[in-house]
DNA sequence: TATAGAGTCTCCCCTTGGGGGAGAGTCAAT
DNA sequence: ATTGACTCTCCCCCAAGGGGAGACTCTATA
């Protein structure tokens, strides 16, 4: 019995276009081909061949792959071989996509967190932190190298990160060129590393403020907490700490009108 | 500050091919093009949307995807909503792959099993068999009718299937054409359904023997078993069952010298 | 037997995200 | 002025087909 092939790619729901195809890559070659005319026709045993690649083609065989393997079929053996090896594929795309799955998700929480805050005003505030785990890096420089020790902190710790990136500050006041300080993260645990401290950081009751907008109009919150402060009479406690809650973001720089800074002074008690 | 693609591709670990690629989609376009040399120049800004598409990328979005966000990026609810719809692909695409993995653990599994049972030579003996759950599908017909049922109730079944496929016949002779039998496999659980029938199927001794080469020389071996009944003088009970433990391959039809088929003809105690 | 309509053929272009290379122009240093 | 390093555009390539054009071929009906 011949079918043609359009009565064949109804039978095995493989399209004509493919079916040409698989003719060219020699994976299913039709029974007969009429010399004049060209027609393609193909016979029962064609249908095995055509399942056999429909099945690989779903489980994400390349026809490459499919053709090797419907050259070698008579050793079974080695087909088991390739198909752990693909199996190992499938594995490894299974956890890139895992990974990619949790990265969004994260930055999806970092963003809605932040949308949140977004329409608020801020005003001072007095309140009591809780001592916790950070891992920084204590540098000397300029307040735009902030950035990168944050992100040789962040790539370092990776996961065990459990809070908003930091900064402190252990300058009284400010010095432009050669200031000290340490951008840091909150972790769950995490050990030591090349220039990585880990350590717990006291809590405490602080004034607390968050600015908001862009870096660079940040003195002008530092004027509003210090004045607070010495208005009330407190004495200070260093290091003076800025918590990001919104920053450059993930992908997008965004827009630094919606930067969230917090500042907190710890006080004497 | 200006740098050339070849210095910006080095910053940005984005390949020249792809600098190029991104400028002519216009999603990276050069702070400077020379009018006269064509020489593409990026500056600081550049390195922002670089970044952006290289994390977003990293993440699996097509340069069609990052034009839209990048020239909507302004409104953040909308990225949080492409962010949570490329979530969903991820999650599908991790499915699909699961499904996959599950699919072919299996069928190396069944091949492996098989491989294993293939040299040996096999003779008539006599066993208890247990009670099972099976699902089944009766029919009349041509004993080539077998393969089109077992499709059928192994696709209904799916994943609740607990073993091999078997069939039972209920004639005591051999009819050519008009066969009554039920393509059957067994199951954990299941529910009725139009034409799947699901119920136990009664254990008890039996005498077997294991086929192994081609269906149509299964006679000969029904001819051995029903041999060594009439010797030992048993009575059968019907149905016959034929447990096919190594059949026509989910991929490879496999070669019929192979296939192992297990002939359970049940006996009064 | 002519013709219409359906089926099939080959050939070409398109998709994604670039890689590789040819041939020509440009830049900076010697 | 020349040389070597960069860079430009343009073209072809990958996988697995999809879409369509223009030309044949087959079959059924008038």
């Amino acid at each position: 019995m011949k079918y043609s092939i359009g009565e064949f790619s109804l039978i095995t729901q493989l399209s004509i276009k493919s079916l040409r195809l698989y003719h060219e890559k020699g994976l299913l070659v039709p029974a007969h081909v009429d010399d004049t005319s060209g027609y393609r026709f193909y016979d029962e045993a064609n249908f095995d061949t055509a399942r056999s690649i429909k099945s690989l083609r779903r489980y994400d065989f390349s026809l490459t792959e499919i053709g090797e393997l419907l050259e070698g079929c008579d050793d079974e053996a080695d087909m088991i071989v390739q198909l752990e090896r693909k199996l190992g594929d499938i594995a490894s795309k299974i956890d890139r996509y895992q990974d990619i799955s949790r990265s969004i998700a994260s930055i999806i929480e970092y963003e809605k967190e932040s949308v949140m805050d977004n329409e608020r005003e801020f005003e001072i505030e007095e309140k009591e932190l809780n001592t916790v785990l950070i891992a920084g890096h204590r540098m000397r420089g300029r307040y735009q190298d902030v950035g990168e020790g944050l992100g040789l902190v962040c790539k370092t710790m990776g996961r065990h990160i459990s809070g908003k990136p930091m900064t402190l500050y252990f300058d009284c006041d400010y010095k432009e060129d050669d200031a000290d300080f340490e951008p840091c993260v909150p972790v769950r645990k995490g050990k030591e590393s090349e220039g990585i401290s880990v350590r717990e950081l006291k809590g405490g009751r602080c004034v607390s403020l968050i600015h908001k907008g862009s870096y660079d109009t940040l003195r002008s919150s530092y004027k509003r907490i210090f004045g607070y402060i010495n208005e009330k009479g407190f004495k200070t406690v260093l290091p003076t700490r800025e918590i990001y809650r919104k920053g450059p973001g993930m992908i997008f720089k965004g827009n630094p009108k919606n930067y969230l800074t917090e500042i907190q002074v710890l006080i004497e008690e």
